[in-house]
DNA sequence: ATCAATACTTGACGAAGGAAATTATTAATC
DNA sequence: GATTAATAATTTCCTTCGTCAAGTATTGAT
């Protein structure tokens, strides 16, 4: 039987959501590995295994996919049965639905974008709705394995409850989300911010494995930051964290919408560098793209802007560095098409300001296909099967 | 008995040391109210408030003490006793000690200044065991009631170890403090950071009493920060954190000497204020005091050197605020013996700089006695004890 | 074949915490 | 003043989780 949406308790003990949560994020592990590292007794952890195994969602390996030879009988690690569930995430942005279909891995089996005429909230769920629908009916026969669907918003959105207090883009007040996708689609809702998602994905499935803390930076029209310390993710009081698009790093710098003066997004967000680039340029039309062409095709003024955005995202990033001290920092973020005008730029600037032995944080700056935002929102649903 | 140093297992169950810990940092709380707040059951609360009643921990108020009156049976509040045991904390300067005598809620009962004529680790160490002894065997009668002490250096301290991996006004390098000083004073010791003892002490017995996160600044010579995100110390991965003082919030400032610009600290510490200050009013000689008196007399040059350095300070602040978005802010520190230079320029370069929500951040800024950071020595003691 | 080494399983046991009944102590009401 | 309602604390019994120690399984080495 497939537990019911909402009131499945996958892991009843926390031995068990232990367990179930290292095998998912450190990949196959043996049952005397897995009780080493959770300071459990193996006892405790074939015990925790057992009903896990019985779900269907942990398998042990088979013979072949085991590790080499040794003395003494060969371990039989937990696996993760990737394709026991699957998980809906979609991106909701103001012109724009992303969703993706996602196995207990967070890996992608499929994906689809959808435009949005409008963000009135009645029309994005109906959409949300034909989406969901068509991803899980389509070839893949993922509906009958598929219980959950994480979404992910910009703004000010409170996971616990599923509300989205405020979200700019899409105009939206204290929408309670959740309910609303629920019955639209019939399956369990996690809401989360889209920069959290994105963390959360990071912190389970990607660079930030392993890590007691972290920081994901994501460049763009906004300049945004996600932060994991001592192993959670940070929310802020005030429904304020990561905001590292409003950091002062220049006294004389411009204004922003913000009221601050000098913010990183003043500088370096999508729109202050197309306004820099068309003073520069003398050409009021031109466009991102154009700056970018012309930045590569080596127009110094312009790469001159590019050179201080960059610099002014690596002051930000060391900013974050000299305060929580996090183990990695990943930049990404739809704006890093322009990947290598930032890149030596964003190093040059952490460098210069990072404190000490807070250079020696690794930075990995990449770019992030769109569609990663929405595997962030399925992966906040995998965490919330797995926390429930 | 009393418990031996390093062998006391004052609370032997997570329960056990739940309950002690809200009492001890939220003042007298009957069983029940322990039992809701900390997601217990009643009886779970009598069987853990028990033993430490009977190693006189804990005890239960008087009749004369409880609180007003209501239907049915009154409540017994549980409250520490606070003359069960006592904590020494000593902060190292490169020119002095500061010692005190803690009771177990952290009040100071005794203080004392010893000058220190060189940073050798031995003389050090010997100045130590003698300010110890005196303390101890001082009127007071604390000697037979105390089993522990912290100490507190500014560097990268290890706190596990009790290592001093470096401190920079002190010269040390790989310093075994913990054992050496229990060498010396034949007690259990504690061996922080100063910034974070006295976070941890505003956590557990000051204005961090209750907040999952909160941050505290200190101005001085440097301008650091002690941060508790989501309940927990931030520790850094790389020993660096809380460096408040190296964000860089002017692309024109000065140099620093940590190779930055524009660094907090070189605007804001107190040597970067005297240089100013020198600066503008052409006196080679000025001292800190004397532009602080200058600027009181209504200097506007000075003044203006006080505002430049409070305004940086918020805007450091307000990265805090904007990045992990504690619940609180305390602003301390000795260099606040100019506080009311200092105040408006805080205040308003924060408020400029915080982001949405973020402004509504309670900012305390306070003048702090420099025995506080003996105390916060002597609260990292206390804690060791409760979490041992 | 036997032994050593390592991985895993099993069943008994102990301890922590919960549920519910019991006792204690007060204020309000008749 | 006795009774009742309300709240606090304790006690007893029980469930449950995880450990311990013993035993089983499976390999390589001799």
């Amino acid at each position: 039987m497939f537990p019911e949406p909402g009131t499945s308790s996958l892991t009843a003990t926390p031995a068990a959501t232990a367990v179930f949560t290292a095998v998912l994020t450190e990949g196959p592990l043996s049952r005397v590995t897995l009780a080493r590292r959770l300071g459990l007794s193996s006892a405790a952890v074939t015990k925790a295994a057992r009903p896990l195994i019985e779900m269907g969602y942990l398998r042990e390996l088979a013979a072949t996919e085991r590790t080499g030879p040794g003395a003494g009988r060969p371990a039989s690690p937990l696996a993760v049965q990737a394709d026991r569930e699957f998980f809906v995430g979609v991106k909701i942005t103001a012109d724009e639905l992303i969703g993706v279909v996602c196995d207990l891995c967070a890996e992608v089996r499929t994906a689809a974008h959808r435009p949005l005429s409008g963000t009135g909230v009645g029309d994005v769920l109906a959409e949300i709705g034909r989406l969901v629908g068509d991803l899980l009916d389509g070839p893949g026969g993922y509906r009958d394995r598929t219980h959950r669907l994480g979404l992910a918003v910009s703004g000010d959105v409170d996971r616990t409850t599923g509300l989205v207090r405020y979200s700019p883009f899409l105009h939206w007040r204290d929408v309670p989300l959740r309910e609303r996708a629920a019955s639209a689609t019939g399956l369990a809702v996690t809401v989360e911010n889209d920069v959290k998602a994105l963390t959360t994905a990071e912190q389970w499935f990607g660079e930030g494995v392993g890590a007691e803390s972290f920081a994901l930076v994501t460049v763009g029209t906004g300049i945004g930051c996600g932060l994991v310390v001592n192993g959670r993710l940070v929310s802020g009081s005030y429904g304020v964290a990561g905001e590292i698009g409003h950091i002062g790093v220049d006294a004389d710098g411009p204004e922003c919408h913000c009221g601050g003066r000098g913010c990183v997004e003043a500088i370096a967000g999508t729109e202050a560098i197309v306004r820099q680039a068309r003073d520069r340029s003398g050409r009021p039309d031109l466009t991102i793209d154009d700056a970018v062409a012309l930045a590569r095709r080596g127009d110094e003024g312009i790469g001159a802007v590019f050179a201080r955005a960059g610099n002014a995202i690596g002051i930000g990033i060391a900013a974050v560095a000299n305060l929580v001290g996090p183990a990695r920092i990943v930049v990404s973020g739809e704006g890093l098409a322009a990947y290598d005008l930032f890149e030596p730029h964003i190093r040059a600037g952490f460098e210069r300001q990072a404190f000490g032995a807070a250079v020696q944080c690794p930075l990995s700056i990449r770019p992030l296909p769109f569609e990663e935002w929405a595997r962030g929102a399925a992966a906040v649903s995998i965490q919330t099967l797995v926390a429930s």
